[in-house]
RNA sequence: GGAGACGUGCCAGAGCGGCCGAAUGGGCUUCACUGCUAAUGAAGUGUGGGCCAAAAGUCCACCGGGAGUUCAAAUCUCCCCGUCUCCGCCA
């Protein structure tokens, strides 16, 4: 959530923001009417309140007949205070609605425009030639068939499309990768998290999903309670309603979790395999800091995901996403696309997003302010970013894979296997 | 699943429907005292919001969350959430 004190000074920014995301401008000036309704209507009927408080005061200390005329009196400035604050709060609602709808200031550098508009800071390793080796490279479900790693059919038999197993080497495979991730959190200095997966609707809404309209989010109506898509929503609700001490640095923590997505709407879209799924697993770094520190630390999640990368010796890029695609919460996002090489592209394998302050406000996180002529608290900012998924298998199987079908373990993760460094066809 | 108890500030813990933003103790901060430490004494110690250009100031709200009764609610009523105890059930 925006800060409409910011919002109040600044509305050439934020607009500016809304045109790039390609989303409503005039938002902001709706948000901005309303606000100046709502202040006054709060300076009222805190005076009336005020009042009526002052009133009370006589009241206690009357006695007998005095205190009869009092209240006669009394009654009815209660009633115009019931309406005037009614009143109140019913702008001040209107207006948190209308604010939960503004998306976050966008930072400066994103580039403007859709999901095809993003812009490509680097391109590291090479895709491999196989025409050159000599053979047709299979798909990741033709591997995971041969090394009997994936199970997709009996998932669909089990659970409907978009489920799986992972068996043999392919469950093996995740929890190696899983484990070197959460290996890797903890020497940088992260807190090792294993963190619920479902949630109370305040802490998924909190997080910046709509559970109303949101229909990538599975629900438990019975018990009011929602399957969550990332460790992020549990993590970042981890700290809600608490002021923190930032003092030391940030506060880092590594969510492993499974994530549920509905996939509504991606009909047709990634139906083969492991790319798309409605379950899989994942580990999340999540960050806590200043909002002047934020910049810096979304530079260093997202060398922390390049350095995963670099241990799966997989080809990828980085890219800037545009403003449009940036979803509610964040202000910036880079994602790390690796190749894949029967799809001929670049598919995301980490997603990193600084969130600034937006899903702190609205979780109400904060931190005291420290040093010279600073007192009160204010909004920390947030941050998270990919360190490994089970998409990753995709990529890994893909630009691994040898002609008879076998698959060459990358050295990094060999330990996580017992050694294993080639995955044998069955 | 059934029965009951409880939820107050950083912590512990009082609180009669008005004098309670809240006693008291501990902690913490600053100052004083002390050769150092300890001990002791004094003062301070919440958050959000409105008015104000801002500060100062002032007003409003907040005692798990939300509704209600009342001129007035930490205090009464209802709902929700959470914690604890007992019984049952399942591991």
């Amino acid at each position: 959530m925006i800060d409409v004190n910011e919002l109040r000074a600044n509305p050439e920014q934020f607009q500016a923001s809304q045109r790039a995301r390609g989303a409503d401008e005039s938002l902001v000036e709706s948000i901005l009417a309303l606000d100046a309704r709502r202040r006054e209507a709060v300076t009222g009927s805190e005076a009336l309140r005020a009042g009526q408080n002052a009133f009370g005061k006589r009241v206690a200390q009357a006695k007998g007949e005095e205190k009869q005329a009092l209240l006669a009196e009394v009654k009815e400035l209660a009633q115009s205070v019931k309406k005037a604050t009614s009143v109140a709060d019913e702008l001040s609602a209107e207006q948190e609605t209308l604010l939960r709808r503004l998306p976050n200031l966008i930072q400066d550098g994103v580039p403007a425009g859709g999901e095809d508009d993003f812009e490509v800071l680097k391109t590291v390793g090479v895709p491999r030639d196989f025409a050159a080796e000599g053979f047709e490279p299979r798909d990741h479900l033709e591997l995971g068939e041969l090394l009997g790693a994936i199970d997709m059919e009996r998932g669909a038999k089990i659970s409907g499309s978009r489920f799986y197993f992972l068996k043999g080497v392919g469950a093996r495979l995740e929890i190696a990768l899983l484990q070197m991730a959460m290996d890797q959190a903890v020497r940088a200095g992260f807190t090792p998290m294993i963190t619920p997966t479902l949630v109370r609707p305040e802490t998924m809404q909190g997080t910046g999903f709509d559970i109303a309209h949101d229909a990538e989010i599975y629900r438990l109506e019975e018990d009011d309670l929602y399957l969550v898509g990332t460790s992020e929503v549990a993590l970042a609700g981890y700290h809600s309603d608490e002021i923190l001490e930032l003092g030391d640095g940030p506060l880092r923590y590594a969510g492993w979790s499974t994530c549920y997505r509905r996939e509504a709407g991606s009909h047709g879209k990634d139906t083969r395999g492991i790319i798309r799924v409605h379950q899989f697993n994942k580990v999340e770094m999540f960050t806590y800091t200043s909002i002047e520190d934020s910049y810096a630390e979304h530079e260093r999640l997202l060398a922390w995901e390049e350095e995963m990368l670099a241990k799966v010796e997989l080809p990828y890029r980085v890219i800037d996403t545009a403003a449009g695609d940036l979803g509610m919460s964040a202000a910036r996002k880079f994602d790390c696309e690796a190749w894949v090489p029967t799809q001929g592209a670049y598919r995301e394998l980490t997603s990193t997003s600084n969130c600034t302050t937006f899903q702190a406000r609205r979780l109400n996180i904060r931190e005291r302010q420290a040093g010279e002529g600073q007192k009160g608290t204010r909004a920390v900012a947030t941050l998270n970013g990919t360190l490994a998924t089970t998409r990753w298998i995709v990529a890994i199987l893909e630009h691994h894979q040898n002609a008879d079908g076998s698959v060459n373990v990358p050295t990094a993760l060999r330990p996580y296997l017992g050694g294993l460094d080639v995955l044998p066809v069955l």
